[in-house]
RNA sequence: GCCCCCAUCGUCCAGUGGCCUAGGACGCCGCCCUUUCAAGGCGGUAACACGGGUUCGAAUCCCGUUGGGGGUGCCA
């Protein structure tokens, strides 16, 4: 087997010195209890990765065979943050939900054969005989030869062999296995006549033709079961397992959707980019061999090799999203910046929709754009101009108009001056400030910041000069003056 | 408790027996540039968890310890 991750590595399926490997599928199965969080996100990225780089096929399966925790909203909002993170996927989406039959018919083969029987312990009963027989949690096999009829509050279980080994080959942990002994008697079917998900998970992957499966390393103990339930319907092929290591938080715990804030949908909320956010995700238990992070799309499809997942939780670090992220809007046109920005200069703006002037903010968009990290920021560098009044920084205002009081009053007075009859263009406006500073022998720090400060309300921002012009001379000797009559 | 997995700078990746006085990136700290903040340039900080083997030689292989994580549902 030269290739591990070659579907069927180990068995020939071709003639002699020619091994024909069937064409690679992959699917990202999601369950519709929540919104896509960033440990999906990257599962589904992987998978796509691994699918486009090998000119196979991801296909998406719905995994709601829990009716109750499963709801239709989600489901829409799982492919519309996929189409926006840029994973497609081919064909329909597949839905358990529809297919239960299959899975109900797989139930009845397993338990003609023998292979599952029925069991009416409840929950309870379980618990208290584990209990008693101390330590070991889990079912006894109480009802293996009890030949429990169908009815109320009646599941079917899997008979596990009391002895052997389950074991896999997995290509980003090597060999895995699970004493046969360990594994309890698991249920297949609910009381409520639904199929448990292992169920479907063996059926489905079988009837896709399903030649890889890569899916997160929290889902390794189930394997066992899905291995066994093949086996049992007598599915003889074997899809190629990796498991991606943990996307974990700051205490080295899986991501969880409670106590992290992991959704992919607040993500774009704040003004990530897809292709920052998924360059990133990418760099999460992967690396390029060159050691090139930030990088085109294409590049790293090409790049991209299964067995080359390093095996270890990767820490999500906002930090560096963040960092990706400003490269990524660095390196757009402006027009595209703008475009981008749409979004956090209408709906979600500071300012009233009617005080927008798309002019003004074209002149300062090259400057605010490379400034900042996520798109939300954008307002926050432009709000003056839109708004009647500045929103004044507190701590800006104290250290400057407080602190340096003195000095601030010198300048705002020389400036207002000069302003009022000074060309109206950045170099002008700057050359002014220049002029009044050294006239005034104030350190080169103090020169711009009281009139900074008194027009945008802020101590950082885009350049002053331009700032200035975007505002106009009224609206800034306005501000000028209301600010050195607060001194 | 039991089962399974993992273990290189604070973080993410390189490294698959000698090229390692362990490399890159983020972060952090300096300096330069700069009439704000960024960006950019230069430099710095900082790691092979521990103990045994195997070997002429180990971050790399084996065993153990410790630590961390995942699972242990009629969730997926």
């Amino acid at each position: 087997m030269a290739d591990p991750v070659a579907p069927g590595a180990g068995r020939a399926t071709g003639s002699i010195g020619e091994v024909t490997s069937p064409p690679v599928r992959v699917r990202f199965a999601p369950a519709p209890t929540g919104y896509l969080h960033i440990g999906g996100a990257r599962t589904a990225l992987f998978n796509w990765l691994f699918a486009r780089q090998q000119g196979g096929e991801l296909k998406l399966r719905i995994e709601d065979t829990d009716a109750e925790r499963s709801r239709r909203e989600l489901i829409e909002i799982i492919y519309r943050t996929l189409e926006w993170l840029g994973i497609d996927w081919d064909g329909e989406a597949v839905h358990q939900s529809d297919r239960t039959h299959l899975y109900t018919g797989a139930v009845e083969r397993l338990l003609e054969s023998g292979a599952a029987y029925r069991c009416d312990c409840t929950p309870e009963q379980v618990q208290a005989r584990a209990a008693g027989r101390g330590g070991k949690p889990g079912y006894d096999g109480h009802c293996r030869e009890r030949q429990v009829r169908p009815g109320e509050g009646v599941v079917a279980r899997f008979r596990v062999p009391d002895e052997g080994v389950t074991a896999f080959d997995d290509v980003i942990r090597g060999h895995i296995s699970f004493e046969n002994a360990d594994l309890e008697d698991f249920v297949i079917l609910r009381s409520n006549g639904v199929p448990m998900f292992h169920v479907a998970n063996a059926v489905d992957d079988a009837d896709m033709g399903i030649t890889h499966i890569i899916r997160g390393e929290d889902l390794i103990n189930v394997t066992p079961r899905v291995l066994l339930l093949r086996q049992a319907l007598g599915i003889t092929e074997l899809p190629v397992f990796a498991h991606l290591p943990l996307i974990v938080n700051e205490k080295r715990q899986k991501l969880s959707k409670r106590r992290d804030d992991v959704s992919v949908g607040d993500y774009i909320d704040r003004g990530y980019l897809p292709e920052a956010m998924v360059n990133y995700l990418a760099t999460l238990g992967w690396g390029a061999p060159d050691g090139v992070e930030i990088r085109p799309l294409p590049e790293i499809v090409e790049l991209f090799r299964l067995e080359d997942v390093g095996s270890s939780g990767a820490f999500f670090d906002l930090k560096k999203l963040d960092h990706f992220n400003a490269t990524y809007i660095r390196a757009l046109t402006t027009d595209e910046f703008v475009n981008r920005s749409t979004r956090w200069l209408f709906g979600e703006a500071p300012w009233p929709a009617e005080r927008f002037d798309a002019k003004a903010f074209e002149a300062l968009a090259p400057l605010v754009q490379q400034r900042v990290e996520v798109l939300s920021q954008v307002p926050g560098y432009v709000d003056f101009v839109f708004l009647a009044e500045p929103v004044v920084d507190e701590a800006s205002w104290e250290k400057v108009m407080v602190k340096g009081a003195e000095s601030a009053a010198a300048m705002l007075d020389a400036i207002i001056d000069a302003y009022g009859t000074c060309d109206w263009d950045a170099d002008a406006l700057m050359e002014a400030i220049k002029v009044e500073g050294e006239r005034l022998a104030l350190p080169r720090k103090q020169w711009q910041a009281p009139v900074r400060v008194a027009v945008t309300g802020r101590s950082v921002g885009p350049p002053l000069g331009e700032s200035l012009v975007v505002l106009g001379r009224e609206r800034t000797l306005e501000r000028l003056r209301a600010a050195r009559s607060r001194l």
